[in-house]
DNA sequence: GCCGTTTTCGGCCCGACTGTTTTCAGTCG
């Protein structure tokens, strides 16, 4: 059993004591030790063995012993029994919007309620309104959070996110009223899939009720979910919770910094001003009655002696104990990238011809640009033959002379074959500058297979670049159940480079690998993966998930010059 | 359940909003 499944276990075991009405420290220690789990450097099985696993902070007697039990046999008895004595629907019901433990908790005791239809059905004959605690409002809201759950189950691509959010963050902007204003929320950190759209606003009192009016008359706005004084929220028609906060111009930093999160993040950074003797809240930094003034974000930092900690990297994964230090690293950005590998022309199943996409490619300042069609195998996509690239190639001989100040080099995306083989003999591999290789196939074989088969192509010497690794579709395909870290260490032994798919739908490789990758000392590359010419400024959504991991721009292959790619192609 | 140069017991981050209640509990972020 790995990490990824303990953690998921400690944190069900979390809710299923909530939902029990646990002792809410108790119910934060499993929810905190998962995330221990999760966020793991180092092998559990190694830290069983040498008896260290009670040294990591957050993981006390007892998690020790349970987490040993499910290392050791897979299993837990003290999971099982929980799981025994809690109808299963009852997790599904805290997914409702307003449904938490405690509601649950009564519904079930009162009513017998176990299940979201149950519940739905209670709520139509009008049974609710008779429990104590609950009323006609209540009833009703839970009736529309059971219809929003089932219609959109609130999950978004960050690309969906940050077209809502920024078509209303560039409305509400241009009002005078308005001093300043931020996105903020899981979008600001970029994470690949978000819930919510949040967005900071600072302005006099008076404008408050103005700005709110316009913030729920805005086009595309489905319904206003709540509006108080310093908060209003609003679903759109595409079903996603939009959240304002309205602060007062000078606790804006603050308000930007605490709705940024993470959750976690700001617990800790809370935690580590409470012993500097400083209380830190959404509308200022406190030392006992007094406000510190604080300017900016950077300010809070500085006043907790923490350097600057950008937000992508709030996570409260290490960032904290890096900013004391001043270990942050200089994270990478979309204008240190030099050119791109990964793009798709009309030769296979791309938009555009190689001209157009060499000529977007230098509109956007690149000094190199490589082409890199589906090999043979993908059919589907029309694949190259071998006498397509022959064409190919010749081409592209003669775009490099009619364009001279850009680099175009000879690439492929080649399938990795079910045997983990590539897609061509040796001396058609040998005619490209370099290959991706990708999986594009028998996707439904066990993980270890597929690791097996993945370790093979890394071992093939025209191998330069791994492709969509896990092949993920957020929010639609799970990965292949590799084992990632076998794969991240062959690449580094083959000097193989990674891809970070820029794809939204993909975001592969994860940003939480992204750190282990770099310190094994993998070079990643951000690509763009792009049919047409549109598709290069996918690239922006990569960058986000390399910031996301920590990566400065000498990890990321594409920010090298020429000559420095050519020798890394070269091996 | 975890943790400790104040502590091995008694804390554990903090506040807004809502709905149901005449002072508060639950939920959310």
């Amino acid at each position: 059993m790995d990490k990824n499944e303990i953690s998921i276990i400690l944190e069900e075991i979390g809710t299923l004591l909530e939902l029990k009405g646990e002792n809410p420290f108790k119910v934060r220690a499993y929810y905190n030790g998962a995330r221990t789990v999760e966020m793991l450097e180092e092998d559990l099985n190694q830290l069983i063995k040498e008896n260290r696993l009670q040294e990591v902070k957050g993981v006390g007697k007892a998690l020790v012993e349970k987490i040993t039990e499910l290392v050791t046999t897979g299993k837990l008895a003290f999971y099982d029994e929980l799981k025994e004595s809690t109808p299963p629907g009852l997790l599904e019901m805290l997914r409702i919007p307003g449904v938490g433990p405690k509601k649950i908790s009564v519904l079930y005791k009162d009513l017998g309620i176990k299940a979201v239809d149950e519940l739905e059905d209670a709520c139509l004959q009008n049974r609710l309104v008779s429990i104590k605690g609950f009323g006609e409002k209540t009833q009703k809201k839970i009736l529309e959070g059971i219809e929003n759950y089932k219609n959109y189950k609130n999950q978004f691509l960050i690309s969906t996110g940050l077209n809502y959010g920024t078509y209303i963050y560039e409305q509400l902007k241009e009002l005078p009223q308005v001093q300043r204003i931020s996105l903020a929320g899981s979008i600001r950190r970029f994470k690949e899939v978000i819930k919510d759209i949040d967005l900071i606003v600072s302005c006099e009192e008076n404008n408050i009720d103005y700005i709110m009016d316009y913030f729920t008359n805005l086009e595309g706005v489905a319904r206003v979910t709540g509006r108080g004084i310093t908060k209003c929220s609003i679903t759109l028609d595409v079903g996603m919770n939009v959240d304002m906060r309205i602060v007062n111009d000078e606790a804006f930093p603050n308000a930007l910094q605490h709705f940024t999160g993470s959750k976690e993040h700001n617990t800790a950074l809370r935690h580590r001003g409470k012993q500097m003797g400083y209380k830190i809240n959404e509308y200022g930094l406190f030392n006992g009655e007094e406000k510190v003034y604080v300017g900016s974000e950077e300010d809070i930092y500085n006043i907790l002696k923490l350097q600057y900690i950008p937000p992508e990297i709030r996570e409260n994964n290490g960032e904290i104990e890096a900013a004391e230090l001043n270990d942050i690293p200089k994270l990478v950005d979309l204008d240190l990238i030099k050119g791109v590998f990964h793009v798709h022309s009309n030769y296979s199943d791309g938009k555009n011809t190689i001209e157009e996409l060499v000529k977007a490619a230098i509109d956007k300042g690149f000094k190199y640009i490589g082409i890199s069609d589906h090999s043979k195998s993908a059919i589907y996509a029309g694949g190259l033959k071998e006498q397509d690239i022959v064409r190919q190639h010749e081409e592209i001989n003669n775009l490099r002379v009619k364009y001279s100040n850009i680099t175009i080099l000879k690439g492929i995306e080649s399938d990795i074959l079910l045997d983990g083989s590539l897609d061509y003999d040796e001396n058609t591999l040998e005619s490209f500058d370099y290959v991706i290789g990708s999986i594009h196939s028998s996707f439904n074989i066990d993980g270890d297979l597929m690791t097996e088969r993945m370790l093979r192509a890394i071992k093939n010497k025209h191998l330069k670049i791994l492709g969509h690794v896990t092949g993920r579709l957020l929010l639609s395909r799970n990965g292949y159940g590799l084992d990632l870290k076998k794969i991240i260490n062959a690449c580094a032994e083959n000097k193989v480079a990674i891809e970070i798919n820029s794809n939204p739908h993909r975001l592969d490789l994860d940003w939480r690998m992204c750190r282990y990758a770099k310190e094994q000392g993998v070079r990643l590359v951000i690509e763009p993966d792009a049919h047409k010419i549109e598709g290069l400024d996918h690239i922006f959504y990569g960058i986000g998930v390399a910031r996301k991991g920590w990566l400065e721009a000498i990890d990321v292959l594409n920010t090298s010059d020429i000559n420095e790619v050519r020798e890394f192609f070269k091996g």
